[in-house]
DNA sequence: GACAATACCAAGCAAGCGCTTGGTTTGTAA
DNA sequence: TTACAAACCAAGCGCTTGCTTGGTATTGTC
């Protein structure tokens, strides 16, 4: 299935919004502000002249400004963790599925859902705890998937460390590529960063 | 030299503030808020009642609140250069160094100045640009230590990935400690930890 | 073509914000 | 004691914020 397929089929059953649709739009402008200026500093008369329409005609989509925040970091993670199940239900081996889930979630982060991930990283503490819950809860899901895959390789030696350690220095590791990788000058593409995350655990490239 | 031996020192040269001192005490407060509800969250009035002083009075010490801000990381990326220059020296073998700079590092980050480091990392984007390349040009001081030694032992072949990845995903591995190491409650103390980061690189603790 | 429901606008309220002001207390040194 | 600066208080100004309100287009349905 390919990524688009699943957008879609997420879409069909509600469980994100059309890009192409109102509230879809606003979403990722709400991303883009959010991760540009950080949530506090973005103000509703800004979210509201992003997608061309009055500040008080937000509230008619969303109840709080805070529910727009919840909104996109509930609909980014299921579109990921969705993305993230099929890349690595494509490979065979440990290693290849560690690899699997170490791209698909660099692709998360620097194509075209990393504004909302971004967000997803920094602006965590703006939620209300019992959103915060809410949001673990479903992080947890693809979480698993990574412990499965560090779990055997942990059995079969190939790694040194504790999964549960390694697998909380990839997430800092990863999303801290936000703030320095720029895919688009030069050098490194997500495959040759990819490559270097393995390299560094140990898995060189090729033979 | 002591770790606080070299706390004084700065003190004496003026490049930090004494945390007794007026001064030093409203910073050391002010890390603590920003990290506990973010920068924008925090008030003027929340930091004044934090020292016991009039809102006011705080625009006595500093001009801003974005000056507070400012010196909360500079004077935290004052004191950290000094004491990973310190563990680093103590070190012999760029291993050793390479520890050395891990083990500072999250003593940074998760020690006495971590709540300073904390909002180093997650505030970042609430300094105006001036402020950021100026706290950029500190940082770069000791961006330099970890470069020399990762790329010494990635001519030794000790080391399979490229030092300027390395080192950004370690920057992002280790400041993401924040959010889940918990020293104080079980199991992994801050050299077990930093024996799980070394031998995530590939350096297995004890022989 | 009637009629809801949906989507939006224009205006503004109440509260909270960073910061200023004018004046008082406290510390220090001759 | 006097002189003076540093440290602080009490009050509040001017602005921005998230959100509400009452009303008007626009859209879909039979």
């Amino acid at each position: 299935m390919s990524q688009n397929q699943i957008l879609q089929s997420l879409i069909a059953e509600n469980l994100v919004s059309d890009p192409q649709g109102a509230r879809g739009r606003l979403l990722t402008e709400a991303a883009r502000l959010f991760r540009e200026k950080g949530y506090e500093r973005t103000t509703v008369r800004d979210l509201a002249a992003a997608v061309g329409i009055q500040s008080g005609s937000l509230f008619h989509h969303f109840r709080t400004k805070e529910e727009i925040l919840k909104a996109v970091m509930v609909e980014t993670i299921r579109l990921n963790t969705a993305l993230m199940q099929a890349a690595m239900e494509a490979a065979e081996t440990p290693k290849d599925k560690l690899r699997a889930l170490v791209r698909a979630e660099l692709e998360s982060i620097n194509g075209q859902t990393g504004e909302a991930m971004a967000v997803l990283v920094f602006e965590w503490r703006s939620l209300s705890e019992d959103s915060q819950a809410e949001v673990l809860e479903l992080r947890d899901i693809y979480e698993a998937l990574w412990l499965d895959v560090l779990r055997t390789l942990r059995e079969q030696k190939r790694l040194l460390a504790d999964p549960f350690v390694v697998r909380r220095m990839l997430t800092g590791a990863l999303s801290w590529t936000v703030t320095w990788y720029r895919p688009e000058r030069g050098g490194l593409t997500l495959d040759g960063l990819t490559d270097q995350v393995m390299a560094m655990l140990g898995f060189p490239a090729v033979a």
